[in-house]
DNA sequence: ATTATAATGATAATGGTTGTCATTAACAAT
DNA sequence: ATTGTTAATGACAACCATTATCATTATAAT
């Protein structure tokens, strides 16, 4: 019996089998992938780089394991405002790669940043709070974008 | 000609007209619909509510309306995690109903906050600041959201 | 090894959003 | 007011990322 809101602390294959879910090869290669990487990727950018190390996997299960891992808490799911979502392995306010969006809204190129980062999350935390307590809302997660034209696109015009 | 980057501080049909935009009947009722409605809505939302004062307008056009209002600023768009996007009229961070999101990952519902707004924004624009000059990025908007469980549903676990 | 059930893969289906294109409407110039 | 240029529209088809289906296979507890 699964039950997708487990949550813990400990790495995914503890906290996996503590839900409920198996550890499967592909799940493996699929959380290698997003370890590996250290940018945003799309479902299919992780059925290519999967592909190579475990053949036999297919987009559906690409697709199925991101759900499981969002819904678990290990992973961020992002819209960038072009179609598709975009994945990457989550790490806590603290984590080292913690880093918010500039998402420029021409040419959707992300900038990943990290400057102004302790101050953000700094703040968010009191809202937090404060949210929490007024709307009665456990709050898990954040998400901070910031949109506008990039240093190319700007000049363009 | 048309120029989707015009930005100005007139009302929509001088911003309209400015950029070579033609005023319509259709916009018209759209833009109308939008200033209403004190939520955001969905394309489908706005086209059913359109319909009636202005009952040949098709869904094609909704979209194609709020394309444009989106590129000029007047209307953001969001993304609240179900597969369809929201719309809601744009009004800057000093604006009357500006606020933020509140969004519960289980149930899909959306609670507008406006509770710690301005502190929100004070920091937001210290941050834009920092990474305009940084990235030279010309920030036009922000997005922020925070993600969790509402009262019910973290009550039924 | 057996068994219960979660996970998978192939494939079809879904559905929000876009593209196409002939027709209509807005508005500037006359 | 009429005309001419070009943007806007509507009907419909196409797109394509994501999901649902379902028979088969693999995991892990017993």
């Amino acid at each position: 019996m699964k039950n997708r809101d487990c949550r813990g602390h400990l790495w995914w294959h503890g906290r996996f089998r503590g839900c409920g879910y198996r550890i499967t090869l592909g799940r493996e290669a699929i959380l290698e992938v997003l370890s590996r990487a250290n940018q945003h990727l799309s479902a299919e950018d992780i059925y290519i780089k999967v592909h190579p190390m475990y053949p036999n996997i297919g987009l559906t299960t690409v697709y199925r394991t991101l759900d499981v891992l969002v819904d678990l808490g290990l992973v961020f799911k992002f819209d960038f405002g072009d179609k598709r979502a975009r994945y990457e392995l989550a790490e806590g306010p603290k984590g080292a790669h913690h880093h918010h969006h500039l998402i420029c809204t021409n040419c959707k190129r992300v900038i990943d940043y990290t400057d102004f980062i302790d101050e953000e999350v700094e703040l968010l935390n009191q809202t937090e709070k404060g949210l929490s307590k007024k709307y009665n809302f456990m709050i898990t997660n954040h998400l901070i974008q910031f949109y506008g034209l990039c240093d190319k696109c700007n000049n363009k015009k």
